[in-house]
Parts: structure tokens; C-alpha cells; sequence
DNA sequence: CTGACTGCAAACGTTTTGCACGGTA
DNA sequence: TACCGTGCAAAACGTTTGCAGTCAG
């Protein structure tokens, strides 16, 4: 994925803080602030948590980052995808995306109810494959 | 509904405020912190904010309230009840619980993936009845 | 060159904590 | 009576803001 052009389109100047911030949620799929800031600590020894907040507010004001906020946990960040569900470990907080059609779900809700949907959230809580086999 | 039998069920302690606490939910269906205090105000005029904190934190802890957290929104809390969708109006803001059969949902997904489910969280936002009919 | 971004420090709103007092069981 | 709950004030926590210096376009 070309992060420069990403935010470029998003009409988001291009800082190497900012790359960083997109290409770590690209590669961890789900990350809270303090994760984030933790990560690029290592390639910003003086970055500001600040700057990570100003920057991922920008991000979902662009509609290109989604904030998942979870049950008992911090609120988790990512690149915005299509709709799908989330699964969150009770044992080891694990965060995963779940393929699931949405779609469908929003049309019988659609038609059985009068109410119009924007957007849907769905999580599952409970326990991961891994944590099951053990 | 027996609001003194529910807290001692429960192992709490019967008091003026969480039985207010209890009514006051049952009442408005969903509250959030401060709409709580307000209503609450209005009977304990020096109840703190800190004593309703303690117990809708004792009441999630025993089970018997849910917290529901909401996009751009405060949490709001209710009584527990069956697994419910909420549905949340973004022009007025008006929550509503939906009937929704979470069960068929979560046998579909526990059939076609290794998750096992212990809850289930919907919400969608979108536009009520009352407001698209403006 | 100009406006936007960064990092720091301070401010802010929300939630939690410690403690003395009062009420429940 | 013993313990738990209340209310107050202070602390803690997460997030936002203002500003001076810096950088991208």
C-alpha cells in the first residue's frame, strides 16, 4: 500500500510521523493509542502523544481510520475497511476482524423496522480459537 | 418490579440512592452519567457524583446493569436484559432497544468459526422514525 | 514563503480514590 | 455493633488545546 499517496488523497500533508502512524495500523490491524505511541516511540524518541491523538482525529475526521471502541478496554484504531465484525478474547484480548455479511443483516433490519441505517457495529465477545485449545 | 429485592439478590445493600438508581433506569430505559445526576439531584439534592459512579460500577460488576458504549457519545447504562440490538438515532439521539434475534446470529457464527461466543454487542446508528418523517 | 504539523506544557473533563460521617442489617 | 454506603475534596487519568519552532508543499 503507498501510504504517501493515501494521505495525499486525504488532502493530509505528509510527515514521516504520519506515514508511520498509517503503515503501524496497517501491519497490526487493531492498535489503542498507548500501543501506537509505544511503537513509534522507537522510530520518534520524541514524539508526543499529542501528535498521535491531533493525528488520528484527523485520520477518522478523513474517514479513512474507524475507532472500535470495546467493553472494559480502550477504544482500538484502523484503517478503515469494508463492513465487518469484530471479535474480541475475553482471555487474551486478542482483536481479530470476522468476515460477516453485514449487508444482509442492515436489509432485514431495513425492511422490518423503520428505522434507517447509517452504520452498523457488531462484536462478539468471548473466547479465541487459541485460547479455546488450551 | 422489586427494586429491594433486586439489590439484595444481588449482595447489595438497600439504600434511598441505588434504589433511585434502579427506578430511574428502569424508567428511561438507557441514561448516561450526567442525565442520571440530574434526575437523582431532584430527590438527593447533595447526592455526589461520586456515589453514582460506585454504584452503577457495583451493579455492572454483579451483572444487573449494562453498560452500552456509543460512537461520539457518552455510555449509556440500562438494566440488563436479552440479548437486544440498540438502535441510535444521529439527528435526535434518541436510543432505542430493538428486538433482534441475536441468537440465530450467534449460532450462525459459532457454526462457521472457531470464536465461541459469550456476548454479543449491535448497535446501529442511523436515522429514527420520528426524524426521517420530517 | 506560507500554512500546516510537531512537541511541549498546561488545561480540561471525566472518573476514581481516601476519608470522616452516617445508615443498614 | 460492625460494616458498608455516602458525600466531599483531592487525585488520577485520558484527551485536548495553545503556542513557539519546524517542516512540507
Amino acid at each position: 500500500m503507498n501510504y504517501t499517496k493515501l494521505l495525499k488523497d486525504y488532502n493530509l500533508k505528509v510527515t514521516p510521523q504520519r506515514i508511520a502512524i498509517v503503515d503501524e495500523l496497517h501491519k497490526h490491524g487493531h492498535m489503542n493509542i498507548d500501543s501506537l505511541y509505544q511503537v513509534l516511540l522507537v522510530k520518534f524518541p520524541s514524539i508526543s502523544l499529542a501528535t498521535i491523538y491531533k493525528n488520528i482525529n484527523a485520520m477518522i475526521e478523513k474517514v479513512f481510520v474507524d475507532e472500535v471502541k470495546i467493553e472494559h478496554k480502550k477504544s482500538v484504531f484502523e484503517l478503515s475497511k469494508k463492513d465487518h465484525a469484530h471479535t474480541i478474547c475475553s482471555s487474551c484480548g486478542a482483536i481479530e476482524d470476522m468476515d460477516f455479511s453485514l449487508q444482509n443483516l442492515m436489509k432485514e433490519v431495513a425492511s422490518s423496522s423503520s428505522f434507517e441505517i447509517e452504520k452498523t457495529s457488531l462484536c462478539f465477545t468471548g473466547i479465541c480459537k487459541t485460547c479455546a485449545s488450551k
